[in-house]
DNA sequence: TATGAATGAGTCTTCATTCAT
DNA sequence: GATGAATGAAGACTCATTCAT
């Protein structure tokens, strides 16, 4: 029985209001550079040593740079989680230019779904705790970045000619969203790297809550 | 000559191993009261500063006790969070036997979610970070437990006569506690109190996903 | 390589100065066997877990009574410590009148090691303890009381007509105590239980050191 | 919508063993001078205040620096005081090797109590608890070094041609070493400073000891 | 008298962040 | 620009002792 001795989740807090904004645009090679490999040390230490480890001495180390650089580049260590959710979140924001062409809700739909599996499936333990970070509320901005331009992305497909009749559909997006990303970050914390049913269970899911709340017919 | 007081020679050994178990079995009314008091103000605590504000300083003195008295009952902050976690989940697990006895997958089904939304809808905020809690996967007995037996418990619903046939029933009941948990949340976060129609998306993700894995005609 | 989680010597104060004489003398005769409980508990406890786990709360536990019983008794957990002291120290002590009626000193002297043997022997664990706690000089009274009672049962040998003549006897008598308690103590250390080889040794360096103190041709 | 500063989930972990290691090496001048002090100021804490007030926010206070500092170079309060029994040992290793070349046992065993009782005069308040400290078998390594090194080289001398011939030279290089110290102790105790007379003594303990031992006609 | 619930001062330790070099 | 030494607020937890029942 698995009783280890793992503390407790505690959180600080410094100054009231605090930007996340990055505290100096790197202008030199190095410079960006090292961001480069501060952020990169972060998703590191996050991924193996979790929350738990993640503090920003720790990273300047793992990222060989003096912990006085790190707070070069980032204003915090709030700062500093916020790029790499940014950096993570880059490559899932860019089908938003990809699905803003699509005609099909159908295809649409299946292209956000490995957009958000091919996201997971890149580095899940990252993904997975970034997820976390995420809904903790800490990095509002950010995150509201994210997820907020996720369910845009969606409500517009939602809003394609072929799609069902909904009643809300903003609230139909932030569903279709929530949903995917819980069946997709159930698959990886099962170590299920099976693609296609993955996609094809997702589809499911959405299908069935979209269909649930059409008003057709 | 140095005569005063108590000079003892202690010696502190951090433990390896940290049980989450109840420290002491309250005996008298009042020690069973303060237990009460003390998991009513962690909840509360959680709720209105979140796990920022969540430190047992913090929660002693809402509970309007000393920090022994805490330590007194709780072997540190994570037993105390997973006594507020075990709580919390009481009421969700009640269904178990509920749905022990169904014949219709299809009412079970329904029983389960209308469980899921009773409990997230009675203290959302609370519900909510819970949910968070479980995930660093602190806890992970407690949570197992809670999670694992909701799996089960759908698990078993999936095997009754007229449930679809599906490959794969584990991961199936996996997903669905999954799914359901993401939309309701997604619900609580809206503050959407609409009981009937957050009933009627969840049913419709749930069967649209159970449909798709459905090795049926 | 043992590097294990020892923590340190703490040590607290109350007040200044507090009398270790016992708070009630006990009256009746459960009170009394009251009592021998828990001072044998604090032996057990401090034999079992040392320093480390030698506190009130888990004396009064061992010992089967309240944690208000045990304050009863003793005034201050020094105060406990202090009687287990006097419990141990009183069978070596009881030698003084026998030591008092003896005229050889070699006799005596055999006779005073026997019985500081005979205690080390009973219980080792305890015995070393109790020297270390001695020395802290915490409950200077009890154990001046216990050292010092030695010293002078061990001048009054050093005073006897066929002992060696000395300069200073005071000296001689205290070092005599302090290097039998060492050679004995590290006898016991290393589990070492034959007796008569053990007396040999420290006859030889008493001896030995007497006689180069001696002022005799 | 709460906007401001850093929240980090963070999470800590007790963990099961808990070097002595040093934590940091200090590289510049100014880190180096910092260890001293510390170190230093634990020392005279312990001097002046006893175990009783030996508790890190002293030694910080008495140094000067801040508790942060503190631990940036010693893991634990434990791993503090093992330093200063490190460096309060230092000089009595020393003659290990001084010993090493010495032919006569009667010569080596002389030079050996003169370093012993070196250690106790400078400061024999610190010699007194470090050795209590030792005794209390926290740092068993670190004591172990110590002890067993001056054991060691004991054995070496009790085995040069000249010696007495003893049966076990293991146990006769172990009681050496704790008569020795014991007599030195006490005469520290008694503030007695009269170098001679206690290496007299000493030496008279040691040979009367090895006479009653040796096989030697 | 006995009980055990409650207390809270006191300690250890971490880690985000600053600043002199 | 970079470094890493220093800071100290904050928080977890213990245990001797008191006191209401």
């Amino acid at each position: 029985m698995l009783t280890e001795g793992t503390r407790i989740v505690t959180v600080r807090k410094r100054v009231a209001t605090k930007s996340v904004a990055p505290r100096k645009v790197p202008r030199q090679r190095r410079a960006e550079s090292t961001v480069t490999v501060i952020v990169e040390a972060a998703a590191r230490i996050l991924e193996i040593n979790g929350f738990e480890g993640f503090n920003t001495n720790a990273v300047a180390g793992k990222a060989g740079v003096s912990i006085g650089s790190l707070y070069q580049y980032f204003r915090s260590k709030e700062a500093l989680l916020s790029a790499l959710i940014a950096r993570e979140a880059a490559p899932l924001l860019k089908i938003e230019t990809e699905l803003a062409d699509m005609k099909s809700s159908r295809a649409a739909i299946r292209c956000y779904i490995e957009a958000g599996i091919a996201y997971q499936m890149r580095r899940p333990q990252l993904a997975r705790l970034i997820d976390i970070a995420e809904k903790t509320d800490m990095f509002s901005d950010q995150v509201m970045g994210t997820v907020t331009r996720l369910r845009t992305a969606v409500q517009r497909i939602l809003e394609l000619p072929d799609a069902p009749t909904l009643s809300d559909k903003t609230v139909a997006a932030a569903d279709v969203v929530a949903l995917t990303r819980s069946l997709i970050d159930a698959a990886g914390e099962r170590r299920d790297d099976d693609h296609n049913r993955l996609l094809r269970r997702v589809e499911g899911a959405i299908w069935g809550y979209l269909e649930s709340e059409s008003m057709d017919v």
